[in-house]
DNA sequence: TCTCTTTCCGAATTTAATTCGGAGTTATAT
DNA sequence: ATATAACTCCGAATTAAATTCGGAAAGAGA
């Protein structure tokens, strides 16, 4: 047996584990049914329920899992209209008042972008009466000098964020 | 995907009892933490166990609740990146293609939207070179004649589907 | 008033989550 | 090489929660 080149140095005593395969099969599960029992995430995985427990909590504690939730329906909750506004302000410290809006129901999604708006929500309301009354506020709001809306009309997909990576975007290739 | 219409469902559904005050009580929790026990849950709004139970049970069936997820934290799934993506595509046939970069793990978000675009898309990639590779991806797609990239700067609130209205909204006023 | 339906509760049962001790593995240091 | 420490896992035991069930209370409609 070859002895090892020991020149490699190691340096990641405190860091955590990194998410592995297994990691991330499991997390494929549970971003579509969290309600998945730790002993079927298991028999998927080629592992045992508390072996699967510990490994969920350690990415709960790592907040690679951010939360466990419930995905609503917007017709079932009577908010049927969803739309992205973009936001055009004039001075950045303004972001303040404008970030406050988070506290409305209907906003779902705050982001600050590139190109040539400022910020971009995510606004989900009742109707087409309150999506105005809602860029009414907006427009209240000191700073604020143009607003673009996009409505949605179907939407096809929607979810959080995905556990897989597609290797070959990076490469400029097809999928693998 | 064919976006779902759920119309037809709630007619075929014998009348179900609409979403009253406890039910968005126990779903704004839910929203925030579906950990939470229905023992947790009926102490909050002043119901037992059973009862909080079989409204959610009632509420899961009339798919007012979708699903139970975890929400991944992106930057510890190795995706740094995210961009909204409006596309403007030749044509409302060759559709089809477009939705089927939702195959992509990548892809979170496709939403159909009036104003000068026809596609929107929320993608959260690697980094910036996973993007661009993804952007080719598009391009190459028969009909897509442009596309406008808003990069994601600052997240500052990122959420799903809220229970609670803001009636106020639609009456022009302030918040209640 | 009577009946049908809905919603609820407490108790019992079933199922799953969680804890625990120890075995096997790997990495690091002596 | 060998010991040490740190992980990761498993099966068994325990604890906690989900789920089921029968029946009581409340409401709707005839």
């Amino acid at each position: 047996m070859e002895p090892k080149n020991t020149d490699q140095i190691q340096k990641n005593t405190k860091t955590q584990r990194s998410i592995d395969t297994i990691d991330r099969r499991i997390l494929s599960v549970l971003t579509k049914d969290a309600t998945t029992s730790y002993a079927e995430l298991g028999a998927m995985v080629g592992l045992s329920a508390p072996a699967v427990h510990e490994r969920v909590k350690r990415m709960r504690k790592a907040e690679a899992i951010k939360a466990t939730v419930v995905a609503l329906d917007g017709k079932a909750m009577g908010k049927s209209f969803l739309a992205f506004i973009h936001v055009e302000a004039r001075g950045w410290g303004k972001t303040t008042e404008l970030v406050a809006l988070g506290q409305l129901p209907e906003v779902e999604e705050i982001h600050s972008a590139t190109g040539d708006t400022g910020l971009i929500l995510k606004v989900r309301t009742e109707n087409s009466v309150a999506l105005e009354g809602f860029l009414w506020r907006l427009y209240d709001i000191e700073g604020v000098r143009s607003t673009k809306t996009y409505v949605a009309l179907s939407t096809y997909l929607e979810r959080g964020v995905q556990p897989e990576i597609t290797h070959s975007l990076a490469e400029g290739g097809n999928i693998k």
